[in-house]
DNA sequence: CACACTTACGATATTCGTAAGGATT
DNA sequence: AATCCTTACGAATATCGTAAGTGTG
């Protein structure tokens, strides 16, 4: 037997109003289509749910343990159908993202903070750990996807250019570098060097920029903070991405665009090729494309995306 | 929107089998049937259940919260119509009776346990009590009907003669009236009596019938045993319905019909006019009006019911 | 080209509302 | 007589299955 919601509404209906002509109105029925509407769910059921006399409507024993039931899954099939359209509609749901320390801490949180003003039933979840731990985290399905600079494996993971990231010179004033016009790679070799960990991406760039070039490196942090401290206090230069700058301009130094044709981290949206995403992440994910991060024109006037 | 059972059953077919075609067969629907029925579902729903490709069938993110739900949903729906259906059919159920402790030692047990082979399901509550307290039992709803002999308010009680049941003089072997062809009421006048409690509505018979006349009462009990070890032990006699016999003959007692026109009290089903009984109760209503209690040739040779 | 889902379409069932019927107060 | 549920019946609607269409591996 089918039983619906509608069935379901209409029982309770007449259970409430005894009657089969008001019952029926609650319904949108004509009173005789809703008289048959009974009918039919008493033969499916096989028994009478409503014992009828001219006068009075009302539950058959029987009838009255199926009402709190019908209530119930009433209530259950109606909650249903609104928590999943909530969930399409964007009005509920939970969003895991992961993405570079960098990213997190400079451009997302003002991406975070315009999808949560839209969508503000959505719970957001962010990881900010460098590009292994971002594609793990996809891998495990932990996230709905990562800002990263690497991409993995073609088969497993989605991948889409988010933007391109240029490097520049970090110098405290008054360091001779601050007064070179166009600084090149080879211009940097001699300077000591303060530099990310070997496991962050930044630092991986910078290494296969400079090869075969040899780097004079005086200290390797885990933070950008830390290094901008170290490069304040005079103990190096750096060499980071455009998108870490407010690090540094925060801290009164001085930025130098790089003139190193191809020395720029690419950020890719990455996510699991299988399945899609859901409506909340993928409004994220739309998001963070209509909110790209915005080059700064770099003194050669030239963009590096269009 | 109208979301049914068998909604539910494709949707979830959809999901195991992953498969349009055999989704369809599980369901009894052509191919293009089913796809058409989950089209329908999604555009009630708002958005998709189902990422279809040609070649893969699976469920969106949003689809995967719905399903968990549906099977809770689909589970209970079908869970309230078995278990109306097993109500409705008498295999489930409980049925709750007052009855004269009299019919609840000596005729009712047999008519339970009738009951109880062809409704193993159902459970039974027997509550033996004086007149007043069995109809104070269906007032109060704590019991579907009773077997009492006061019939109640008509308005708000329905009645029904179960049975009529005469009385009977009970002495000792040897006693004088042991040897007397017809007993009349008058001949026990000067006889002492054993009693039952004035609340009983065996006694309430006695006094009506013997009034005007005298009774030479020696001793009050509540219970029928009682009179029973009193009589047998010679402190007096007693005069006792048809349906309390049992007691006396078992403890080796004379019982010998009274010839007293009128002198009988009846024995009445009754239960609350408004509403119907439970298929339950109806059932063991139906089943003691069957098993009417049989009664006894009399020496007369008549009987008190046709 | 084979498989799987969708679309098209005519046939069948179901459901609907109006009007008449019947029962009860 | 008034009220309320049921039955009757033609019309509108929904659902079904067959067959053709479309897209993907």
């Amino acid at each position: 037997m089918n039983l619906g919601s509608r069935d379901l509404r209409a029982v309770i209906a007449l259970v409430e109003e005894r009657n089969f002509t008001r019952a029926a109105q609650r319904c949108h029925l004509s009173q005789p289509a809703f008289s048959a509407l009974i009918r039919t769910i008493e033969e499916g059921l096989g028994a009478r749910l409503f014992e009828r006399s001219t006068r009075n409507v009302e539950l058959t024993p029987e009838g009255r343990l199926f009402e709190s039931s019908a209530r119930r899954a009433l209530a259950d099939l109606d909650a249903m159908v609104d928590d999943f359209r909530d969930h399409a509609t964007r009005r509920k749901g939970r969003v895991a993202v992961a993405a570079l320390p960098s990213l997190a801490a400079g451009w997302l949180p003002a991406v975070l903070a315009e999808y949560r003003r839209r969508y503000p039933g959505i719970e957001l979840e962010l990881f900010d750990t460098l590009s292994d731990g971002c594609i793990a985290l996809v891998r495990g399905k932990r996230v709905d996807f990562a800002l990263a600079s690497a991409a993995g494996d073609d088969a497993e993971f989605s991948t889409e250019v988010l933007c391109s990231d240029g490097f520049y010179l970090v110098c405290p004033h008054g360091h001779p570098l601050a007064a070179v016009d166009k600084v090149r790679v080879k211009d940097l070799q001699r300077h000591p060097f303060v530099h990310l960990a070997r496991s962050s991406s930044v630092r991986q760039h910078l290494e296969a920029a400079f090869h075969p070039l040899r780097m004079r490196t005086v200290l390797e942090v885990e933070h950008l903070a830390s290094v901008a401290g170290l490069v304040k206090a005079g103990l190096g230069i750096t060499v980071v991405p455009e998108l870490t700058l407010f690090h540094f301009e925060r801290a009164g130094l001085v930025v130098k665009p790089l003139q190193a044709r191809g020395l720029a981290r690419t950020i890719y949206l990455v996510r699991r090729r299988s399945g899609r995403l859901s409506a909340a992440a993928q409004a994220l994910y739309d998001l963070a494309l209509e909110r790209l991060p915005a080059p700064r024109r770099r003194r050669a006037g030239r963009r590096l995306i269009g």
